[in-house]
Order: structure tokens, then C-alpha cells, then sequence
DNA sequence: TGGAAAGTGAACCAATCGGTTTATGTTGCT
DNA sequence: AGCAACATAAACCGATTGGTTCACTTTCCA
């Protein structure tokens, strides 16, 4: 019935195939990055590379939420959530933006937007490990914020989604259809306030 | 030096390959469409669809760019711009909702992320025709709003951007990445009645 | 009506890619 | 030392694809 495809997370190798495929599928997309590549730049055999995946697809999928998981742990520890509602959007969203801007971030969002149609499994576990554990994450921050009366919102997980959606605003378009190839700290900041600005005058208590 | 190649945009077949490659990209995305495929599609032999387009990306570049103006048009002739400003913008927030989540507005979204670091191009032209329109249109709205004393806003295409990307909260990366297959109108309706919310709050007069 | 332009379809080409297999090392444990 | 698990290199396979060519037919228009 359901295959369950287990996949051998330990090994001598397996961390080196892992980073190999995540340089790989950075500079070369999902497509564009061929197994035999990947198996070089990992400095193994394509032999020993099926013999921890079954399938391009799944490496793929653990190269994307690996980072994925990767980036919500450094925000989650790094992130004081008592400090004043302003000062905590702008920190969260600062980080949020920092990373879908990276070239690693830009180019795990386009695979998984360009294979979640084909490949259903692609997008729901990058989602999973990405969009969600952001939101859930936010909406909890959200209901202590508005616990303490800093904040008034009654639908806490759409302004969790708002809040993500204002921080990509201008410079993440332009980004992603290669209008501009980096984005200075001042673009980055410059939209995260004018985020918070937002966000504040909607959902600010009072 | 710079190859300027040329589109004949006019002869018998024309539209019809237009339509077919318009058909089968929506149906395969752009890899998994074949051009066998959409000259089938297209009732048109290969020889003759290589005699409009001298190349498998700028057919899709066409496909792409005539679509998303047909949508600008669309919008800007069906919108009243005298309205009060929560209407003007509940009306073009639900438009632009409702393209971006189609079928074509979500492949052609996917196609254009994909491809855009590899093909520059495709991206840069998909910019101009899409959310370029669309900020400056808006911006432009903004701008005699803001004389008619009904909004205050310093950044016009700031917040333009804004304003879209609000409008994809929650919704628009669900079906991005595999995890709904569909939107019902009254979710396009709660998310863009928020949106026009957040933006007066911050951007309406007094 | 006649000839140029446009279209056809089918064969063809060169290249790529994901994945398998095989015969041969290499590691590491006991 | 000896054995089993792991790893390698390279050949190989089947399938697909974008793009070209060519001999032939249809369409259009002066």
C-alpha cells in the first residue's frame, strides 16, 4: 500500500552527499543540477549516492527542509519575545528577509515552486518546515503579545501570514525574476520598518 | 553584437501556436512541455512553429507577457477609480487575487521562478508585464487618492507593493506549493477584506 | 493561372539524464 | 587475520528532448 521510503540518515557518507547536493542544486537548480554532478561535488560515487536516496527528488526534499529547520531553530533561539512588539517584528522579520534573500533561500523557494505541481510531496514538505513552523511560531508569539496587551488581533495566524508577506514586499519580487541580483542592508531594513509601521498601526494596541 | 531576434508576430498560424504553447505550458510547465506537444496542441508542424520563434523560451516569454497584459487591460478598464478607496481597493485586491490563484496565473508564476536565474530574460520580461504594471498603475492611483485628501502615504510604490503582497497572505503560498489544490471565493474575500483593512489602518486619512 | 510563400510531417541528430550493474577496492570490527 | 559492509569507477541502458532538414503540398495573390 503506502511505501514507505526510509531513508538512511547515518553513514560515513551521508553528510557529505547532503552538502554536495545542497551546493549543487544552489547553483544549478533542481533541473539543471544532474545526479552526476551532485555525486561529484560530494566526492562519491553516484552508486554510493543511491544507496542512501532512492530518488533525485528525495534528496532534494532533505537538502530543502534540513535548511529550513536550520534557519527557524537560529531564529527561534535568537529572538528575546519580551521585548517590545516593534522591536520583535523588526528582529524577526530582519532574519526572515535576510534569508529568502539568500542565494540558498532563493533557490529553495524556486524548486519548490517550480516542482510542487509535479511533485505534491516537494512543496508540502518545505511548507511544513518552512512557511508553517514561521507561522505557528508567530501566532504564538502573538497570543502572549496580546496576552500582555501589546497587541490586539483576533485572526492570529493571518496576521502571522500578513507580517510575512509585508517583509518580501518590493525587494524579494525583484530578486526572484532576476530584476536585481543582491540586496543591500538598507533595502532589507527599510522595508522591515515600514513592515512593523504596518503592522503596528492594524493590530498596535490602541 | 546584440542579437536582436525578431518575432514575427503577424501569419496565418500565429495565434494558434500562441494558444497551444499557452495550453500545453499551462498543462506540463515548461520543462515537462515538449514542443512536439504543443505543436500537436497547436495543429501546427514543428517546422512552422520554429519559422514564428527561434526558440522554446521566447515562445513562452511570449505566452507569458501577452497574458499578463491581457490581465493589467482587464483590471484597469474594469475598475473605477472614483470609488472610495476601500472599494477601489477590495475591487483591484480581489482582481489580482483571483488571476494569481488561476491555473495560468499560478504556471506561470511557477515557470518564470524557475527559470529566471538561468534565463534572465523570461524573468525581466514577466517583471515588466506583471507586477510592474500592476505597482505602477496602483502608484498612480495612490497619487490622486493622497490629492483628494482620502489616503496619506509618503512611499507611493512602496506601498503599492504592499498592498499586493498582502493580498497573497496565507491563500496564495497554500496553493503555491501543492498543500490546496483550489480557493474558495469567500477565502479570497476574507484575505483581501483584511488586506484593505491593514492598508487604511496605516494609510487612510486622519 | 502560375509562381512564390507558407506549411507539412516524418525522419534524423546529437546530447543529456536518471538510474542500474558489475567487478574491484577499501574500512572497520572482532 | 579475516570477513562483511561499505564505497568506487566506469560502462551501460532506455528514454527523452530541442532543434534541423527535406521532399512535398497547400494557400494566396497579382
Amino acid at each position: 500500500m503506502t511505501e514507505t521510503v526510509q531513508i538512511v540518515r547515518k553513514g560515513r557518507k551521508f553528510t557529505q552527499v547532503l552538502e554536495g547536493a545542497r551546493d549543487v542544486f544552489m547553483a544549478d537548480g533542481f533541473e539543471g543540477a544532474s545526479v552526476d554532478d551532485i555525486a561529484k561535488a560530494a566526492g562519491v560515487s553516484k552508486a554510493t549516492l543511491y544507496s542512501y536516496f532512492p530518488d533525485k527528488r528525495f534528496l532534494f526534499v532533505e537538502v530543502a527542509t534540513t535548511e529550513c529547520l536550520r534557519q527557524a531553530d537560529d531564529a527561534i533561539h535568537n529572538i528575546d519575545r519580551s521585548a517590545p512588539p516593534r522591536q520583535v517584528l523588526f528582529q524577526v522579520g530582519t532574519h526572515f528577509l535576510r534569508f529568502i534573500t539568500s542565494t540558498l533561500g532563493q533557490q529553495i523557494f524556486r524548486i519548490c515552486v517550480a516542482e510542487s505541481d509535479r511533485f505534491p510531496d516537494i512543496g508540502q514538505a518545505f511548507y511544513a518546515s518552512g512557511p508553517a513552523v514561521m507561522r505557528r511560531e508567530m501566532a504564538e508569539y502573538f497570543e502572549q503579545a496580546v496576552g500582555r496587551g501589546e497587541l490586539q488581533i483576533d485572526d492570529l495566524t493571518l496576521a502571522a501570514d500578513q507580517f510575512g508577506e509585508l517583509c518580501k514586499a518590493d525587494v524579494w519580487p525583484r530578486l526572484m525574476f532576476g530584476v536585481n541580483k543582491t540586496v543591500t542592508d538598507a533595502e532589507v531594513t527599510r522595508v522591515v520598518e515600514s513592515a512593523v509601521d504596518m503592522f503596528m498601526a492594524r493590530y498596535g494596541a490602541q
